[in-house]
DNA sequence: TTTAGGCATTTAAAACTGGGCTT
DNA sequence: AAGCCCAGTTTTAAATGCCT
């Protein structure tokens, strides 16, 4: 970040950084999330010397419409800033450049002046790792109507309930934590107060909100306050685990992930006894299958008897599990395709792959037919292999986490880094490179090139076929029992398939 | 100036295995 | 019989990016 006396200096490329929806952070992806209307001509950034000697204006235009482009983006993200600032009483021009720990430490300062409290000292700790949310192993195949019930901010809120605080932890604690931990019931904790307060901050905003024309400026202002609010509340308990944390608590960490998995698992047991079926469960949500008329039971009953907010997120007509936890494909009521976790989602992965395995997945939750699915996937192996697919979608980006010095491993991504460098550009942490696989021999790394440097005619397609587009439509295929082989065999009918 | 843990996956590197050969 | 080389196979480690 850089400092100019008297200016605020904000950087939209920390903003970009911050929205997780953005898998590459440029003023394009960026422009596109915020759904501005603005017109960007995209120019390479290695064209730009060659442009600005053949077609200056292009450059001027170009230059022209990213500066409208920068400034308005900030516009409509300017009330969140503020806010943010605002709250965790940052200055406005390192909210945003500030890590999510130090935003949460510094609305807790705020706090505890306002309180009279004292400011612990940062401390050195070795971090220790400890058990997180639960999550359930996923019943493979294709699932027909299921219910998606989430916890409403689960941590928070049991934060609340057990008074679950560093100030509140004693022997004698009348909250027993299934992991041995014990918290005194009153007074009220410091984190429990800090909760409370921003959760009735963000129901007050919620009102007035509703009181306000929509889409008014007033509307804007209010909904980014609540956002900011929103950010800080659910960053609190990863705050208490991280050992940098002027008030780090690991008990308090620990206590609350672990009532957490107490209640996803008796909720999964209740479900159960519900008469429903359990598909699968990720620290603060359940897939339930046969669920009409018996969900509103199991939500009443967690409000009763757990004293926690559940709802009911939304109902996949048609949801697709592979044995992968984290990982799943459905098509909701309303005819949304969702992918989670899988290639399609992964920016890692090269964008024929990614987009194969979306269609794939598509055809057959819009169908329930695998055999269709599977005739989609062999279009695109037989596009790969009659090399008919631009360059630009075989691109593989990753990202370079460290300096190129400290890395020990041997990756693509790594020797394009360091050959891109030595022709003189800039990398750092934080950048993404991206290469095309090309024929040879020899290990992965060693036919890396970086992307535009790359002609169709090096293109190791098979790789493409093999390590891309295949597994990437064999997780979705295999899912509903369509053996990988046959994405590679031709289509035609063959004896193998009435007696294989 | 790194909010947390849980997880799958790919690729490279290391460790292992066993046959065939020499000493 | 012991030791060694080599190629193929299996296991482990490093790295990344996702999910809640």
């Amino acid at each position: 970040h850089v400092s100019i006396r008297g200016r605020l200096n904000i950087d939209l490329e920390d903003m970009a950084r911050d929205i997780p929806e953005l898998t590459v952070e440029t003023l394009e992806e960026l422009v596109r999330f915020l759904g501005l209307k603005v017109e960007l001509d995209t120019v390479e950034e290695y064209e730009l010397a060659e442009k600005w000697r053949d077609d200056r204006e292009l450059v001027k235009r170009y230059s022209m419409q990213r500066a409208e482009a920068i400034l308005k983006a900030f516009e409509s993200i300017r009330d969140f800033v503020f806010s943010l600032s605002e709250l965790t009483r940052m200055p406005a021009d390192y909210v945003l450049t500030a890590s999510a720990g130090f935003r949460v430490e510094n609305y807790l300062m705020s706090l505890a002046v306002k309180l009279g409290e004292l400011i612990p000292r940062r401390g050195e700790i070795t971090h220790v790792s400890y058990p997180g949310g639960l999550v359930k192993e996923p019943i493979r195949g294709m699932h027909e109507d299921v219910a998606v019930l989430d916890f409403k901010s689960m941590y928070p809120s049991l934060i609340i309930k057990y008074n679950i605080s560093f100030d509140t932890l004693s022997e004698d604690g009348e909250n027993v934590a299934p992991n041995g931990y014990r918290f005194r019931a009153e007074p009220e904790g410091f984190l429990p107060r800090a909760l409370k307060t921003l959760l009735e901050e963000r129901g007050k905003i919620q009102a007035m909100l509703k009181a306000v024309p929509p889409g008014s400026v007033e509307a804007k202002i209010l909904d980014a306050r609540q956002r900011a609010v929103k950010i800080i509340a659910n960053a609190i308990y990863g705050y208490t685990g991280w050992a940098g944390a002027r008030w780090y608590s690991r008990e308090v960490a620990e206590a609350t992930t672990a009532w957490g998995r107490e209640v996803i698992s008796s909720t999964i047991r209740k479900a159960e006894e519900l008469g429903m079926k359990v598909i699968y469960s990720d620290t603060d949500s359940v897939f339930l299958k046969d669920h009409r008329g018996k969900l509103e039971k199991l939500v009443e009953w967690i409000e009763k008897d757990l004293g926690l907010e559940a709802k009911l997120e939304k109902v996949f007509k048609r949801v697709i599990f592979t044995e992968a936890k984290k990982r799943y494909a459905g098509i909701t009521e309303d005819e949304e395709i969702e992918i989670v976790g899988l290639e399609a989602v992964r920016g890692d992965w090269s964008a024929i792959a990614r987009q194969a395995q979306r269609e794939t997945a598509e055809v057959l939750l819009r169908t329930g037919d695998p055999s269709l699915a599977l005739r989609k996937a062999r279009e695109y192996v037989q596009q790969l292999r009659s090399e008919e697919v631009e360059l630009r979608k075989l691109i593989i980006w990753r990202q370079i986490t460290r300096s190129l010095s400290e890395y020990s491993a041997t990756q693509p991504h790594i020797v394009v880094a360091r050959r891109l460098m030595n022709e003189g550009w800039k990398i750092q942490p934080g950048d993404k490179v991206g290469y095309i696989i090309t024929r040879g021999s020899g290990p992965l790394y060693s036919r890396a090139k970086p992307y535009f440097e790359v002609s169709m005619d090096e293109v190791d397609w098979d790789y493409y076929v093999e390590k891309q587009v295949v597994p990437a439509c064999k997780r979705v295929l295999e899912a509903v029992g369509v053996k990988a082989e046959k994405i590679l065999e031709s289509g035609e009918r063959t004896l193998m398939d009435f007696f294989g």
